[in-house]
DNA sequence: TAGATTGTTAATCGATTAACAATC
DNA sequence: TAGATTGTTAATCGATTAACAATC
């Protein structure tokens, strides 16, 4: 029943799945809501509640089966088959991305870079050969990508943000500090890291006058 | 009246600000609500009520002026007096932040970085000196720095935070996929790229069963 | 059985949005 | 004045949490 699950909810089963992959190596069988709740900073009844959305039971008075819960969400989130994605912007952030280790690990794979600096054209990162912007729409048609990553500065990000979607990305996550226009069915994550750090800044500052608390 | 602004509305700020930015150099002396709405994806009523938290009006049938909100949002948010930073792990993802242009832009400034490859102590990343962690505690006393930056691997990031908030560390932003245990008057925001990657896959997934809006 | 933990309902909390009188 | 846009209240929406009977 993947209908209508809340955004927060989508966003801790990540964290979730990480647990249940830890605890199966420490040769659990069972993990309760109360642990879970412990490794994403909510109550276990927000957990279950979580559970409640994709129709996972536990069994009362046991926790929740790990690996046929780890697989659930596996399947849930996607991880089941490989992912690909596609990155524009081999600047300092894209190449860091590009080469991040945690990706792999959920089967999500960076597969293609595009950067239109000729310097960059033609180099190596992580096995991949950096191409022109221009040569997008043919990749990405072909290998079937869906997940597009921006990386490069705001002033050409909304020109990449275009040829993703003509290609058929339907999928974005925006690093470039500008908000993008596209159609109502392609999805954009925005990240923006300064405003981030800026809102960190800002709770450092108020916390002498109202004590905060980490929010979920 | 900073007294009890709703997480939400602290993430928005930033991105008020930036189009503030922005309307200024292309010389509007006002901007309303619907503008500044638009470019964080949120009805006018939204923006009025933000502003309201912080107190700051506008002049009705006109709107706020651009200079006066602009300067109160800095003072708000922290970005007066430049604020300092530190980083823990200069693998790509800390190489990449300790280089990220619009963190300056800010008035952020990540001025010490640390690992404890001995190959990278010494080397020079834009300007500064990788140090060796063990060295971490003085400098962060020395220079009053209250914020911190964790992009080690997850297996340190713990250790990593004890050391940061031994030395005065007040928030942290950690990029390991690792959840971190500090003491109460500490905010840790945590980044996991891995997880958000996840959740994005999982949107492309269900793109065709259930349309998704792009959530604030 | 006794103890533990689930699933779910209802209560609570908090954020968003609509609406409109007040104001420039 | 007429038109535009604010500030704020009340209604709505949606997520979190408490509580407890049901279940292993």
């Amino acid at each position: 029943m993947p209908h209508n699950i809340p955004t927060p909810t989508l966003n801790r089963l990540p964290i979730y799945y990480r647990r249940l992959l830890d605890a199966g190596e420490e040769g659990a069988a069972y993990v309760s809501s109360a642990e879970l709740g412990r490794s994403a900073g909510v109550p276990p009844a927000q957990v279950r509640k979580d559970f409640s959305y994709l129709s996972q039971k536990g069994r009362p008075g046991v926790g929740y089966e790990v690996p046929a819960l780890a697989s659930h969400l596996e399947e849930f989130l996607g991880l089941v088959n490989a992912k690909e994605a596609v990155l524009a912007g081999v600047g300092n952030l894209g190449r860091a991305l590009a080469l991040y280790p945690g990706f792999p690990a959920y089967g999500l794979h960076i597969v293609v870079l595009f950067d239109n600096d000729p310097d960059k054209v033609g180099q190596e990162v992580g096995g991949r050969t950096i191409i022109p912007v221009g040569q997008m729409g043919d990749t990405v048609r072909r290998r079937k990508i869906r997940i597009g990553i921006i990386t490069t500065p705001a002033a050409v990000a909304q020109e990449v943000a275009d040829a993703m979607v003509e290609a058929g990305i339907k999928a974005i996550w925006n690093f470039a500090p500008q908000s993008l226009e596209v159609p109502g069915d392609v999805y954009v994550k925005n990240e923006d890291l300064a405003a981030e750090l800026a809102v960190l800044s800002h709770h450092v500052n108020q916390m002498k006058i109202v004590p905060e608390e980490e929010p979920a």
